[in-house]
DNA sequence: TCTGGGGTCCTAGGACCC
DNA sequence: TCTGGGGTCCTAGGACCC
């Protein structure tokens, strides 16, 4: 049996864990630069807030139900997470993780017990030790542990967790699921699978296998298997290694002069570079885009350019030096940008790093003194705090503020900055 | 005034190889 | 009337996830 443990409303939750004065009122969470709603409590979904709607939509309600607003603090929510991680492999040591609120967990090692005693023990103890509440769903496949997970999430009889097992039961659950709420269909299936009357997951589980193969590719054939218990996704539990990093943001306000998206593009690319190096990689491609406000009625324009770097690398100077090159070749002027950012793809292991022909024993030198200055870099940051050491390029500077991503509402580092929580108490 | 930031996988078709 | 039989790699586009 696979389980899929889920954080209640994660990041409202790990407000909530430092301010107790939140429980029992609506809150929500605003994506980067205070854009949207990525985060409701209850309350505030009983509200009406709809998940993604956009901050500036939703302001009177908020002053209205003095509804508590948070910008998104991933450096809160990130270790928040790994403590939850930490606390469900103690007990159950197979663990995929997921994404930042989502595990599945194999309990394949654990047939003779009870799962639904230890499964209430599981989301106890989370609680117990981090303050997290969490809902958990058990069936045969990672498809099912999904369906059993909002099963568990949304009936209150349930309390947060649900064994999924019987046949019957599985396809009257199916008959009331809606066939866009299943995980692997998006906008375009549902679109597409309505016009041949498929409206529910039961549909779906009706239809004929060499239907669902013609149409839907071996993707939707998977999931057409899993639905019937057959499992079809593993459990990853190591993580693969990524095949591409970006690393991009809005601007606070919109960006008309090339002097100012150079230092933010700058800044986007050490930390790309920074990433590169906590993965152990080296890129060879390197692309930069830039883009208008596609909501707006000013003239739009988003243009990308890919470099080919002469050698592989993850050193920040070179990704710098490269990403500003690709940047003079599409900055036109005259345009009103919202966005830029850097992506880096054709990672390679650093220990594998293909050198030039053409490279000399300088060369080597080099990229040897390179590979020690990063290093040193890494380690400042990390030991003193983010920035406090940076290429002169990517420096703060009079013009910083005015992109530099907008955080209007966001709580203290509380568990990974000893000054912010100083400041907190 | 104001609309996020990351990722993955699959398929078809073109270009090339022997 | 008739034109081989294998392959690989790359890219664009489509689909999805949180």
């Amino acid at each position: 049996m696979i389980g899929l443990i889920d954080s209640n409303n994660f990041y409202v939750s790990c407000e909530r864990v430092f301010n107790p004065r939140l429980e029992n009122r609506p809150v929500v969470v605003l994506s980067n630069n205070d854009g949207n709603v990525v985060a409701r409590s209850n309350e505030a979904k009983a509200l009406g807030i709809k998940m993604g709607i956009p901050f500036h939509q939703i302001k009177t309600i908020v002053k209205l139900e003095e509804v508590a607003v948070y910008s998104s603090n991933y450096a809160l929510y990130g270790d928040m997470s790994r403590r939850v991680t930490s606390t469900v492999r103690d007990m159950i040591p197979d663990v995929e993780v997921y994404s930042i609120d989502e595990q599945f967990l194999d309990f394949n090692s654990f047939g003779k017990y009870d799962l639904k005693k230890l499964g209430e023990q599981i989301n106890r103890t989370v609680k117990q030790y981090t303050g997290i509440p969490t809902s958990l769903g058990i069936a045969k496949t990672k498809t099912l542990s999904k369906i059993a997970n909002h099963l568990a999430k949304k009936s209150m009889t349930h309390k947060g967790l649900y064994v999924l097992e019987n046949e019957q039961l599985i396809k009257e659950y199916l008959s009331l699921i809606p066939v866009s709420d299943l995980w692997g269909i998006g906008g375009r299936y549902t679109l597409k699978l309505a016009k041949h009357n498929i409206h529910t997951a039961l549909d779906l589980y009706n239809t004929p296998e060499q239907w669902v193969k013609q149409h839907m590719t071996i993707v939707g054939l998977r999931l057409w298997y899993e639905l019937h218990g057959m499992p079809c996704l593993q459990l990853e539990e190591t993580q693969k290694p990524k095949k591409n990093i970006c690393t991009s943001r809005s601007f606070s306000s919109k960006q008309t002069e090339l002097s100012v998206i150079k230092e933010a593009l700058a800044t986007h690319a050490t930390t790309c570079a920074q990433k590169l190096r906590k993965q152990g990689c080296v890129t060879n491609f390197i692309n930069v885009f830039v883009q208008t406000n596609r909501y707006s009625d000013d003239p739009k324009y988003s243009n990308s350019f890919t470099c080919t770097l002469p050698e592989s690398s993850n050193d920040s100077r070179v990704l710098i030096h490269y990403a500003l090159k690709a940047l003079e070749r599409i900055f036109r002027a005259g345009y009103k940008y919202q966005k830029c950012g850097v992506m880096v793809s054709g990672l390679t292991p650093e220990n594998q790093r293909q050198t030039s022909l053409f490279a000399n024993e300088k060369a080597d030198e080099s990229l040897t003194k390179g590979d020690t200055l990063m290093g040193v870099m890494d380690t400042l940051n990390e030991k003193y705090g983010r920035d406090t050491i940076k290429i002169g390029t990517a420096a703060k500077s009079k013009q910083t503020k005015s992109w530099e991503m907008n955080q209007s509402y966001l709580s203290p580092k509380y568990t990974t900055n000893w000054e912010d929580l100083l400041r907190a108490k």
